[in-house]
DNA sequence: TGTAATCCCTAGTAAGTTGATAGGATTAAT
DNA sequence: ATTAATCCTATCAACTTACTAGGGATTACA
């Protein structure tokens, strides 16, 4: 399942990426328009910014913006980040390795096949996705 | 993340799968076999046997078989029944579908469409194994 | 008929995660 | 100065996960 956070920053994101104005965008704005509670809001934006996705601006009439091309923030950028690994399994994933414990040869294993395929077809999606698709 | 309920529901049918003699396997036999705590497995095995996957004989000499072919035991179901929906998100889940509460028109979500592709290749790949493709 | 082996069932529980909320510090525009 | 915004830390209730405990019911076999 895909987390609030996950959920409520693409969303965030998306709203950005929309608007127009070169102004940036208040956190209350966001929360008001998409029914995000603020101050959850808050936390999950200050990571994006935090890990280079967004920048932002203090005081009065400050807001957060992006700081890449829409075209160049690729799905599996923005869910590692908020959500964590996109394998299933720690030992299919590409970014959190993990063996198993109770592998002793896991290309033995019909579960790591199975998660494998899985694995691959989710990251053609969320690879092939950028914020200017969410957004377009 | 997958959970370890399923992970060891897998590698048990799995086990079972291969299993060539006629006799019922016992679940003692695949916890040590696969390093799954036995009381743990005792219970996810009910469960894939209240779900029609598995037949059970009690007594000494008890155990668990398959009931169906292997070829005919699709990932998709296994996984709806240990781990519940497939979909990342509610919203676009076949199976378990719920309205999120913070999209008026879902189709406008950015976030929708991107776990409707998402879903549709994992979807997929489920389906196309089957246990007898584990097993193999 | 007794006993050991096996599945069946219900309850409970410690540890971790999630989805927030609270309260303020800091910064900038007016 | 005042106001409006981000920034930061701490806290917390509810839920989920991954078990564990304790036994009941059933069957094979001596």
């Amino acid at each position: 399942m895909l987390s609030k956070k996950t959920k409520y920053g693409l969303k965030a994101l998306t709203y950005i990426a929309k608007s127009d104005s070169d102004a940036p965008v208040q956190v209350g704005e966001i929360a008001k328009s998409e029914k995000i509670p603020q101050k959850f809001l808050e936390s999950i934006l200050l990571t994006l910014r935090k890990s280079g996705f967004l920048g932002s601006k203090k005081g009065k009439h400050g807001g957060y913006y992006l700081i890449k091309e829409t075209s160049e923030i690729k799905m599996t950028d923005v869910l590692r980040v908020l959500e964590g690994p996109i394998a299933m399994v720690p030992c299919v994933s590409l970014n959190f390795y993990e063996k198993c414990d109770d592998c002793l040869d896991e290309h033995e294993c019909s579960v790591h096949k199975l998660m494998i395929q899985v694995r691959d077809n989710t990251l053609k999606v969320l690879r092939d996705n950028t914020l200017e698709d969410l957004a377009g």
